[in-house]
DNA sequence: CCGTAACATGCCTTGACGGGTATATAACCA
DNA sequence: TGGTTATATACCCGTCAAGGCATGTTACGG
């Protein structure tokens, strides 16, 4: 599955706004989203399956944490994206030039 | 319709990055894309609605563009994720500092 | 005014996804 | 070892969205 429709999961973005403060069992997020445990295992396998968090083991817990590679894809993605705010700004600047030379 | 889930859909994907180099009429992303063109007027309006793209008539065309607030937004949702990365390399540098001050 | 070109919409079907309940699995504790 | 806690899976159901076909709608061209 791809970065972007993980994400368009509104439970699995709670999920990865939760895990931005600091890592967290699959028992705190059940708190956290007030949802069924096996719903939120299932949304933490999307999530690990593209990469997005990685688990590791303490005790029977299972300690979910964010990994930062599909973020840097996503981000790169939107890159040239960027150019059409930034180049509006250009044309702002050309606007503002072009009355303060007359 | 949320940006991310508007994104999620591939085609909506493909015709975000095609608006990306020029606009284009339905016809031209019909073309472009090889779906049928009720299809494409459908993720066309989906777009509309989210504000990721505008239209305007020339003759019976119409012309789709890019409007950036939706990807401003998107970005905007992706600053604090950018620390995932940027503390990686701060904990390398203090790595690499550490290994500098013996 | 009529036919046609370019899009938009409505309707229908199908497939995928999310949620819940019940159950398996694994690790700790007494 | 037996029981309990913490998480994963299996199965089922309801929903929703994407795609295709057929059909409206709007703007030109003769």
């Amino acid at each position: 599955m791809d970065v972007l429709e993980v994400l368009a999961e509104p439970a699995r973005r709670r999920i990865v706004d939760a895990l931005l403060t600091r890592e967290a069992s699959v028992g705190d997020l059940v708190s956290a989203l007030g949802m069924s445990q096996p719903a939120v295992s299932k949304h933490l396998r999307v999530l690990r399956e593209a990469g997005l968090v990685s688990a590791r083991a303490h005790a029977q817990q299972r300690i979910y944490r964010l990994e930062p590679g599909p973020f840097r894809e996503l981000d790169a993605w939107l890159t040239p994206f960027r150019s059409l705010w930034t180049r509006h700004l250009d044309a702002l600047e050309r606007h503002l030039l072009e009355g303060e030379t007359p």
